[in-house]
DNA sequence: CCTCCCCTTTACGTCAACGTCAACTTCGGT
DNA sequence: ACCGAAGTTGACGTTGACGTAAAGGGGAGG
């Protein structure tokens, strides 16, 4: 527990583990959603600043914008809100939980009828080719690598 | 049945229906997204057109970009697909499978814990200031209009 | 000492998804 | 005939979230 609390990470690792960029760790950093500390010159992150990243990259999921992440660690982070600040936030925060429960009818719906399509294809390929069907993703590549050379692409970005 | 088929729609009918611009109904059509028919130079939405803005809206909403909805429009509408075209389109389509329900579980966790901080906020304002809690939004109304005389914001843009 | 390699900052570039004019045309009502 | 509302097509601007190139620091290994 404590052991684990006062790990440190270096930049680069914290990359690895959450697929994310050096550039976007720094970027996050002048958003004010990180705060590491400094050894030198170099980022120190602490285990609670591993908390937040997770946070930042499950709201990058989702599809907050920064700002609106920024606003909620703040919130979670429990930081100097008075009354006021917080009935400003309330209804705001209300807001994003029905926009959130909207989201999850709508991935509901998403991933009912793309995985229909999934089956459909399958079949289909099952059917009349099924020579490219276990494969299918080799072949894939294949086609694409003869298409396009461009073989760096370690992360979908999306949004 | 057919009666709800052959109804027809105006853009801006589209646009109330679904909270957008008539601009974004324009640039979804740039973008091969949809293809009203013509009344002289004036769009004339179908039913069909407006299935197609439902399943547009929903994947912005889950965070698809245009291209990626653009993609499973032509999958859903079954198109002009051959098995090529089927084993490219199969092991991607079977990614943003998984990434929904990455997605999903993201958001369930999400939902959690912004449901909690909304409690908590409310029994905090509740005991220090139960006067701001019931018009809480009345109240945060009033202290935005104070602060910037923006009235226009019809819709949050979010991406 | 030199060479790598990873780290840093600063600055400009990019891409998607529209918003925002500007400058019309078209249509129903008075 | 005229008005106003709603429609159209460009063209340019904006915002968010980084990417990328330039220019350099610092320490570990040979």
């Amino acid at each position: 527990m404590t052991a684990d609390d006062l790990r440190t990470y270096s930049i680069r690792q914290l990359c690895r583990e959450f697929g994310a960029t050096a550039r976007a760790l720094r970027f996050y950093e002048d958003k004010g959603l990180l705060d590491p500390a400094r050894k030198g010159q170099t980022r120190v992150y602490s285990s609670k600043d591993r908390a937040r990243l997770k946070l930042i990259m499950r709201g990058r999921r989702i599809g907050f914008t920064l700002a609106e992440i920024h606003e909620m660690i703040d919130l979670y982070d429990r930081k100097e809100h008075n009354v006021h600040q917080m009935a400003v936030a309330l209804p705001r925060h209300r807001a994003r939980v029905d926009a959130l429960k909207q989201q999850l009818e709508d991935i509901k719906g998403a991933i009912e009828t793309a995985e229909e399509a999934c089956d459909w294809m399958e079949r289909t390929l099952a059917e009349h080719r099924p020579d490219l069907l276990p494969g299918a993703e080799d072949y894939a590549r294949l086609l694409q690598e003869r298409m396009n050379p461009d073989h760096s692409r370690p992360f979908q970005t999306r949004a």
